[in-house]
DNA sequence: CGTCTTTGACCCGCGC
DNA sequence: GCGCGGGTCAAAGACG
């Protein structure tokens, strides 16, 4: 049904840019901060060479991607950015670990740490309180919610994307679960959650109100299985797919990507802004199988939502502290 | 028939 | 306490 929507090929010219908009909510604890090593590894992970003093005379630094990549490239690539942060932490990749696991400090108090709640793993759920519709908890709640408990989030991930697609494909499969109208927004919130019964994984997709053209995309949570597949006849991300190795594959195409500077006076964000010109989208949602996300599930399962946060502010186009006040420099 | 989307209703947290 | 907005559920329908 949607593979319409998989396939179709957005407009020749996309720009992507990757920034986050998401509210920095106490009960999330954001790390990401653009001067943070992680920022490099991350970056370098995904087949990006940060520049670290490279930068431009305009302020800019510019992102070298291993190769030129289309666009489907750069969707895959961001993808595989997003897969990347969400996969368990049990992958081989090593580079994976260091953005996800050897951040301990994201968590920052926050109710993402929250041992409760966070149990997460899929083994033992926290009950879900009736998270919403007061109706019993199918699975691991992202949130939890006992009366008198706070609620906890998990980790996000946000990132823009200048696309006409709505939803990225991220190698996970996805299935919608609802969807909302925004305030001071003509564009509607689709919130998606990943198919795996073991994944609390979730995903909001909503397209900026000032920039009809940018998709806003939230992750939260993290997979505590592989990715499924990716596009069809794309990479495939399981395991050790690492982005940089397999993107250094991907063809060559010109491309541009910007890396905007750091620092902001501001508390929130800023992501990393990536330009290119395009092609198309991102493709088939639907891995062939779960069967592999289940098993996978079962050895990552431990790992499930980590509490990490990550998110990529928006505007600005900044890749920024993602860190809270206060989380700054850790 | 199974999977996924749509959509209205409900619940919860938060600000006033 | 009330209202608003966000988030989620689940029935119904669509689709392959």
């Amino acid at each position: 049904m949607d593979d319409d929507k998989y396939n179709r090929d957005p407009a020749s010219t996309t720009e992507f840019t990757t920034q986050s908009t998401w509210p920095l909510d106490p009960d999330s604890a954001y790390f990401f901060a653009s001067h943070d090593v992680r920022d490099n590894t991350l970056l370098t992970e995904f087949g990006w060479n940060f520049h670290p003093d490279g930068s431009r005379p305009d302020g800019f630094s510019e992102l070298d991607p291993i190769g030129t990549r289309d666009m489907s490239d750069l969707a895959a690539t961001s993808s595989q950015l997003v897969a990347d942060c969400l996969r368990p932490a049990d992958s081989s990749s090593s580079s994976t670990a260091a953005f996800r696991s050897s951040d301990p400090a994201p968590a920052v108090g926050s109710a993402s740490t929250n041992p409760s709640g966070s149990s997460t793993s899929s083994e033992d759920p926290p009950e879900k309180s009736t998270g919403s519709g007061g109706k019993p908890p199918p699975e691991i709640p992202s949130k939890v919610k006992k009366k008198g408990q706070k609620r906890i989030r998990q980790p996000r991930f946000a990132f823009m994307t200048k696309s006409e697609v709505d939803h990225l494909e991220d190698g996970y499969r996805w299935r919608k679960y609802g969807q909302k109208a925004v305030k001071n927004s003509p564009f509607p919130r689709s919130y998606y959650r990943c198919t795996n019964s073991k994944c609390t994984v979730k995903k909001r997709v909503e397209r900026s109100s000032e920039d009809p053209t940018i998709v806003i995309t939230t992750y939260e949570g993290q997979h505590c299985h592989h990715t499924v597949a990716f596009p069809r006849g794309g990479v495939i991300a399981q395991e050790s797919g690492f982005a940089g190795h397999h993107l250094a594959q991907l063809p060559p195409v010109s491309s541009h990507f910007m890396y905007y500077p750091a620092i902001q006076p501001r508390e929130r964000v800023s992501p990393v802004n990536l330009t290119r010109t395009t092609s198309h989208q991102l493709a088939s949602p639907r891995g062939d199988d779960d069967d592999d996300d289940d098993q996978a599930a079962g050895a990552g399962s431990s790992h499930c939502l980590n509490p990490q946060t990550t998110s990529v502010p928006a505007d600005e186009g900044l890749l920024g502290d993602i860190v809270p006040p206060g989380m700054r420099n850790r």
